[in-house]
Formats: C-alpha cells, sequence, structure tokens
DNA sequence: CAATGTTTTTATCGATCGATAAATACAACA
DNA sequence: TGTTGTATTTATCGATCGATAAAAACATTG
C-alpha cells in the first residue's frame, strides 16, 4: 500500500543514469553510503534488523527491512544465508552480549551495603534490558518458543537471583552453610518480575506510570528487603539483632 | 509439508462419493458435525481460533486454522469479514468477558481479613489468566500495538490495585481520608508484576519452578504484606501498635 | 586506460497468504 | 417427493513471501 518509489523504478535503464546516487531511498537524505566493506555491511544490516524487527516483529518482510535498510532485498543473503540464520544472530547480540562483567564484582563487592549495591545494578541493568527495543525482541522470540529464553532466565537467576540471595544471608550474618532455598529463590523472582513488569508496563504498552525508573528500583528494593527480613524471621525466629 | 490430505481430494467427483463423510480431517475420529447452525458455527470458530491463535500467534494463516477446526477455509469468512475482525472479537472474548462479578464483592468483604481475601482471589484469579492461552494471547495482542492491553492494564489497576490499597489501609487503621498515592500503586503494581512474572516463566517459557501457584502466592502477599507496612511506617512513623 | 574481483541490483521462481465467486451438499418445508 | 434456503466446498485471483540466478555497478589494481 505505502509502498515508496523503488530506486530508478520502472525505466529499466537509461544511459544518463549512471552517475546518479541511489539516494538510498527510506534511509534519509543522509546517505552517501553504498558498496560498504563486507563487515560493515553485515554490522549495519544486523543493527538495522534489531530495530526494524523490535518494531514489526520477526514475520516482518525481508523486503520492507532492505528498504529500511536502503537497500535491495537479495542484498540480505549475501550476508545471511537465510531469514531465520539472521534472527538467530539477533538473539545471540540482544541476549548474550549485553551482561557487563562489572556487575560480577559489582554485585559481590561486600565493602558496598548490599542495599546499595543492588541499586546500583539495577538502574545499569534495566538501562540495558527496560528499553522498547529490547522488550520487544524478548517477547517476540519467546513466543516463537525459541529456546534462548529459557537460557536467559537461567542466566539470570545463576547471575542475579542467587548471588543476591547469597549476599544477603551474607549481611544479615546467617550461617554461610545455610544456602537459600527454593521459597527464596521464588522471593527473588518477585522481585525481578516486579521490576520487569514495570518495564513491561511502561515500554511495550506505553502505559502511563506513578514513578521514576529509579524510584521504582528503590521502592521494589525496600519492599524485597522487607519481605525477605521477614520471611527469615518466620522461618527461623531470632533474638532481637537489636 | 505436513500437508493431511483433503476431503474427497484429487478426484474431482465421483459418483458414489456422496453419501460418505468427510471425516472432518484433523478434527478427530469423533465429528459426526457437519452443517451446524449458524450460531453454533460462529462460536465453534471463536473457540479454536482462541486455541489456535494461542499456539501459532495471530500470523498463523486462515488454511491452517480451517484444517484446525475440521473445515474449509472460505467458510470463516462466512462468519467473520475478514481475519481481523476475528482477531478482534478474540480480543474482546478473552480480556473482557473473563472477570468474575462476585470478586467485587470478595475484595471489599471486610468481614475478612485482609489476607485471606487476596490469597483467595488471587488464586481464583490466577486460574483464569495464568495458562500458556491467555498469557500468550495477552503477549501477541500487545505486540500488535493493540490498544485492548492499555484497556487492560487499566482494568486492573482499578478492579484490584486501588481496592487492595484502600482496603490494606482501611485494614491498619489509617484515616480513610488518607487515599493511597502513586508511590503505593506502583508497590502494587509489583505484586501483581511478580505473579504475573511467575506465569510468563512457568506457562510462557515453560521454566521449571520451585513452588506451587499456591505457595507462590502466598510468599508474594507475605513479602507484600511486609514491604507495604514498612513503607508506611517510614512514610510516617507511628507508635508501637501493640 | 583496461583487467579483475567484489558488491549490489534486476528479474524471476514457487509457495503461500487473505479473500471472492460460483458451484454443490444438505436440511426444512411444501 | 420436489422446492427452497442456507451451509459448505471447489476453484481461483492478486498480492506478497523467502529465496536464487544472472546481470550490472563499482572499486582496486595493473
Amino acid at each position: 500500500m505505502t509502498r515508496t518509489v523503488q530506486n530508478r523504478a520502472t525505466a529499466p535503464r537509461s544511459a544518463g543514469d549512471r552517475a546518479r546516487r541511489p539516494a538510498s531511498s527510506a534511509a534519509g537524505p543522509d546517505a552517501p553510503k553504498r558498496r560498504l566493506s563486507a563487515a560493515d555491511r553485515r554490522r549495519e544490516i544486523l543493527a538495522k534488523s534489531i530495530e526494524y524487527f523490535a518494531t514489526v516483529g520477526f514475520d516482518g518482510g525481508t523486503r520492507e527491512l532492505a528498504r529500511h535498510l536502503g537497500t535491495t532485498q537479495p542484498l540480505l543473503y549475501r550476508y545471511f544465508p537465510n531469514k531465520d540464520a539472521l534472527i538467530q544472530e539477533i538473539y545471540k547480540v540482544v541476549y548474550l552480549d549485553q551482561w557487563n562483567p562489572r556487575w560480577d564484582s559489582l554485585l559481590t563487592d561486600r565493602k558496598v551495603p548490599l542495599r546499595q549495591r543492588l541499586q546500583t545494578f539495577y538502574e545499569e541493568y534495566t538501562d540495558v534490558i527496560l528499553n522498547p527495543q529490547w522488550m520487544r525482541i524478548y517477547f517476540f522470540a519467546g513466543l516463537k518458543g525459541v529456546s534462548i529464553n529459557e537460557r536467559y532466565l537461567a542466566l539470570v537467576e545463576e547471575r542475579i537471583l542467587w548471588r543476591l540471595l547469597r549476599e544477603f544471608r551474607a549481611e544479615y550474618g546467617l550461617p554461610a552453610a545455610l544456602e537459600p532455598g527454593p521459597g527464596d529463590l521464588e522471593l527473588a523472582w518477585q522481585l525481578q518480575g516486579g521490576i520487569f513488569y514495570y518495564g513491561v508496563r511502561r515500554y511495550v504498552y506505553q502505559t502511563p506510570v506513578q514513578l521514576s525508573k529509579s524510584e521504582m528500583i528503590s521502592t521494589a528494593l525496600d519492599s524485597f528487603f522487607a519481605g525477605y527480613k521477614s520471611a527469615l524471621d518466620r522461618s527461623r525466629p531470632t533474638p532481637r539483632s537489636s
């Protein structure tokens, strides 16, 4: 319907056309970029594909994707054997290459109060995942039944939640031998899910929210700390720690 | 690829074929149902379409949908003007016609302790929404950018969260004039989101979870109560209430 | 300039999509 | 039983999909 005119569209080939730049239609007026190096072109395809598929979903067409790139559709197949291979590559980039190694040390640095560590971590971490692009890719992938989502959830458990629980127990002087159990993990998921759902409401459904991201994180952490403390007290009533 | 044989497939029309039932291919061996009344057929199309689109997404084809119904594809267009109209109808059924009016009185029945009210409510409510079908429809719809999701979130706020906050304050003897504020709402969303994300993990991504649904609800509510109490104490430190 | 190698485009194929029109099978009624 | 009305199927159209092959445009060398 809204198809834009193609480069040098109907006229097969008129002699004087040679020197004219193809104007790279949809990519904007500024686009002197034809004939990129193979590596650059591949990178660009990947980047723009993420934008494109995040907005329209993975059922978006390759022709429209090419238009978004300012090139033609068959070019995609020089850099990716087929559409699915391109999508798999997107998964990898979006999911796995985003974890900042610094967060590993940040989360376990016991010189800093845990509450503060978590606030810092979640503010940075949510900068990465709480945006329309990441979240939409995440859901599109999940609904397609892709195994990468399971791997992502496992990664969250391992790198964030278990760590968080261990640090919590360390901070409040519980014996290290007493490892957190399944119920504790589910409680940590409550925190993670609450924060995540804020992102869903705000960035996927674009519903007005009441608090800024920082305030929300602070609220969520306060609630989690209070909840977890009370849960620990309930399971093994400690003498008042004054 | 895996296309099943069509009714009286290639042979155009052989005379003796008349009496044979078309066996209604994909609908199972038992299916003596041809020529339903218009109303019944419409209902059936709607019901099976929900199943179908919940599994494959709204980009699923009408031909495969018809196969799932045990009929032919053009029949769909006798009951729905086009595919999108069918989908819109699905939204309406799945989203809006599921609220049980009894929940209104259940949530506000102050003869019952709030903690218990909420446990009962969320167990019943999650029976409705925490299943693959509902959740997948929910996400497919949201990713398509349909406004019905916003209406649903508004409905949750109005019918569940604000009510929950008011009841909480009533139960703990805060002046009714002191209405809950935006921060409180966000805290209630933490509860809702935590419970919802349990459903995402379990029913969308089919990840193993550590607690049963009831246990998870109980944990979530405990945590919320502890968190909200401590938040209220923090905002207005009360003299010890014992 | 001409020769060579890589990038990009043009043109096209077969499959499948949503949708429509016309023919056919069935059920109710006379 | 024959007539009539509705439910259902057969056949098909135009558009679009992913993908491929061949031609053209460009950049890099000599």
